[in-house]
DNA sequence: TCGTATTGAATACTATAGGCTGTGGACTAA
DNA sequence: TTAGTCCACAGCCTATAGTATTCAATACGA
């Protein structure tokens, strides 16, 4: 489902940037182990959550759905 | 605010479907009144109520995502 | 003018997003 | 061994997403 997906995709785009989740979590302003529960697909984040989560990740929604949808399709492809 | 963008978004594309808010909200599986609430820019959709809204408007999205970004730049070209 | 369709809006409620504290395990380095 | 880092995970709390009900305002056609 599209929580497993958007943690994937998370860690992997956080791993990418050298921030654990503390640090993530803090340029956020989102809790740390909130993070922990989005990598482990627990949480489905708000809108309000993704648009900073986007920025932290300096890239845009746009391109944050992009990599989800891939995602899910390489999952699931069947769904789609 | 992101809220208020994704309202108008929201909104231009349900009418453009030929959905009233109601109509919407059953197809979606979210009430009408919430889908009143998104439109007035009152709450902030989870993930996966945005999936459900994309999957209702035949939209990826990537593409939901992409509309929203450009409303959000009409609006307060100088916050990006 | 009457009825109906659509939506805004207020309120109260339930479900879940999101915060906070703490524990413990896996790993690395001193 | 000991300490430090990173993270999974649990429990509990508050904030807000999302539901349900109701009423008012508006528009429109018969």
């Amino acid at each position: 489902m599209i929580n497993e997906a958007f943690a994937k995709v998370l860690k992997r785009l956080r791993t990418k940037k050298n921030l654990n989740q503390e640090a993530f979590g803090f340029e956020c302003e989102i809790h740390r182990t909130y993070v922990s529960q989005l990598e482990r697909g627990l949480k489905s984040p708000s809108l309000k959550t993704l648009y900073k989560i986007s920025t932290v990740l300096e890239i845009s929604l746009e391109e944050l759905m992009r990599l989800l949808e891939k995602e899910m399709k390489r999952v699931s492809p069947d769904q789609w």
